[in-house]
RNA sequence: GCGCCCAUAGCACAACUGGAUAGUGCACGUGCCUUCUAAGCAUGAGGUUCCAGGUUCGAGUCCUGGUGGGCGCGCCA
């Protein structure tokens, strides 16, 4: 496996294959990890009586198994292994098994299929979670990978033209838990939310309110080409003849209701279009530390600079009148204009010179959530870094791209085109379903999957979201505990440990496996940048939960198995609870 | 024509990045509320993982070539 990410002063790699998996928490060593480590031992012992090479062998691998017949973890280390000891895999097997350090974890394991090794672990290992899981509290399922190393994301980064699409609801949602899950691996993370104030996109923004205040509609002969058309372009309209104040996130702007002085009305409807994205972002709770002005590198001379250090280390040349990057010289399919004939800059210019300005900020990571529809921004601009001759790596910055939203309304596909005016707002959907079904429909499917969102569907069972399975789980162990507080009166889960062991059952048992794994889910949802990977999984905690819930009853009779199965419990409602907060929705106590 | 992404049950999607008998939710069949929340549980049916080759102990996953869909391929952003 292959990555190119960073090589700056810490070396880390993400697309390593060992270690990478490997949770670096200070809490118990997880049950795989203590295999992982029972096998490697056994494998040096086998090494040093000479039945295999010394040196690197191939890295054999431990996962959970599907089917239970199969033990709960398996490893294919004899398999993998045994080309290099010139012995069947079986064989192999056996004699791994028979040097495995003595450890009171595994009750048994036994040689399977063409050479699997398959462990049973003892219920008493296997129910312990429980109590790492009360004890480490938060901690559980963080890491301290990033070591406080900073990373900044950049997502949405829509232009101040009209109120924020579903497309930008896609980004700002898995934006946002990428954010969540790289602080909860220890990253110090930065949001960031690049936007153009000044181009020709806002031009045509300004001269169609201009149009509306001038009482020209959509369609006359002398709206402008290229208008925007959309019902708020009115609102805006309106509000400017008013003279009203805007308050944006990072601008205020006071319109002076002259209807000549379109350098005043463009000021103000950037400003009137950033507060209303602001509030699409607010009733979505995602929040930013930056705003970043593609003026601004106009004004800081930053883009002059870059072009001239691109035009310095030789990698431009001109043609037709026009300066153009040589990108194939870095794998783009053919070279790029860089300076128009007429004079101005292309867009990707001052993207070169803004992904500069953040290596200079000093990001050591740098992600980037966009739509799909911008993946030919990335050779540009990883090929405008590289010709800047300082030490980005090739791979810098990373990418996450999101497949297109498609919004099924009334049995027909409604198109997203912010020019003509016609699409659904993010706003739309969170007053139609809710914010906490739209963040979980937007980040539980794999962004690189095309997204259907059937409106129609999402009104009409809006009571049978899966959002609901999992916020139910919660809601259900939060009443268990209500009523554990009036039969016990003072009561902590922590009372439950010392009778972890009456907890034999298999819904308990499966219960307490699937925690157990809420950590390496995690870590391996950052490390591919994967949020999806958390929704499905709180999925098959909730499942596990509702199972187990229906099969017995808590609050019994006996005191010790209620409080060891309150314990179970409260660790169930901990591990959702954290994982729907890395998804940004809410975990409700009742329901 | 070239590049990127995708193709898995009727529908929408998973599958721990090469592991054993491919799972989950809707929808469909049958049971379960006098008992901590039935927004729930149990159980059944539903599959040639788009096609054809290849790599190896082993392929939904990797390689090659097709087919079908989305996006991009501008001196627009």
């Amino acid at each position: 496996m292959k990555s190119t990410q960073r090589k700056r002063s810490n070396e880390i790699h993400y697309g390593s294959t060992d270690k990478a998996l490997h949770v670096t928490t200070d809490q118990a060593t997880s049950m795989k990890d203590q295999v992982v480590d029972l096998i490697e031992q056994s494998i040096r012992a086998i090494q040093a009586e000479g039945m295999l090479p010394e040196g690197e062998l191939p890295k054999p691998q431990v996962d959970h198994t599907r089917d239970p017949k199969h033990g709960d973890l398996a490893t294919n280390a004899a398999m993998v292994l045994a080309k290099k000891a010139g012995m069947p895999p079986r064989d192999l097997a056996a004699a791994i098994i028979e040097r495995l350090p003595q450890n009171n974890m595994i009750t048994k394991c036994d040689i399977a299929g063409p050479g699997f090794i398959n462990f049973h672990i003892s219920q008493a290992s296997n129910i312990a979670v429980v109590e790492t899981i009360l004890t480490t509290s938060e901690e559980y399922g963080r890491s301290n990978e990033g070591q406080g190393r900073r990373v900044q994301v950049e997502f949405v980064s829509a232009n101040p033209t009209g109120p924020l699409h579903v497309g930008h609801g896609r980004g700002a949602a898995i934006g946002d838990a990428l954010c969540r899950l790289l602080d909860n691996a220890g990253w110090s993370v930065h949001r960031e939310f690049y936007y153009n104030d000044a181009g020709q996109q806002i031009s045509n923004l300004a001269l169609s309110v201009k149009a509306r205040i001038d009482g020209v509609e959509p369609g006359d002969t002398t709206w402008p080409a290229d208008g925007y058309q959309g019902d708020y372009i009115k609102d805006v309209a309106t509000a400017y003849q008013n003279k009203q104040t805007v308050n944006a996130a990072d601008r205020t702007v006071t319109a002076s209701g002259d209807a000549v002085d379109v350098a005043n009305i463009q000021a103000f409807s950037v400003a009137w279009l950033r507060r209303e994205q602001d509030e699409d972002l607010k009733a979505f709770d995602v929040n930013f530390d930056c705003y970043f002005l593609e003026s601004s590198l106009y004004t800081s001379n930053a883009v002059e600079k870059t072009v001239e250090t691109l035009i310095d280390n030789q990698f431009t040349y001109e043609q037709d009148g026009a300066l153009w990057l040589r990108t194939t010289d870095f794998g783009d399919d053919k070279d790029r204009v860089m300076r128009k004939r007429e004079g101005g800059y292309t867009y990707f210019v001052p993207d070169v010179a803004y992904h500069h300005n953040k290596w200079e900020r000093g990001f050591e990571r740098v992600i980037n959530e966009q739509g799909a529809d911008h993946h030919s921004t990335i050779t540009r601009v990883r090929a405008g870094l590289q010709g800047l001759k300082t030490d980005i790596s090739e791979g810098w910055p990373e990418y996450v791209l999101h497949q297109m939203v498609t919004v099924m309304r009334d049995g027909e596909e409604v198109k997203l085109s912010k020019r003509a005016g016609s699409y659904v707002t993010l706003r739309d959907l969170i007053d139609w379903v809710g914010r906490d079904a739209t963040r979980y429909f937007l980040t539980a499917r794999a962004a690189t999957s095309q997204l259907t969102f059937d409106i129609d569907l999402a009104l009409s069972k809006s009571n049978e979201n899966p959002v609901y399975y999992i916020q139910y789980a919660h809601a259900r162990i939060c009443s268990v505990q209500r009523k554990a507080l009036e039969q016990f009166g003072q009561w902590t889960a922590a009372d439950g440990i010392q009778h972890l062991e009456l907890l034999n059952s298999s819904e308990e048992q499966s219960l307490a496996l699937v925690l157990s794994k809420y950590p390496e889910v995690l870590a391996g949802a950052t490390k591919r940048l994967e949020p999806h990977a958390v929704a499905n999984y709180l999925r098959d905690v909730a499942a596990e939960f509702h199972s187990f819930y229906n099969a017995h009853k808590i609050m019994e009779a006996d005191e010790g198995i209620s409080l060891a199965r309150l314990a179970l419990a409260t660790a169930t409602q901990q591990v959702i609870a954290s994982g729907l907060r890395i998804l940004g929705v809410s975990a409700p106590e009742a329901m």
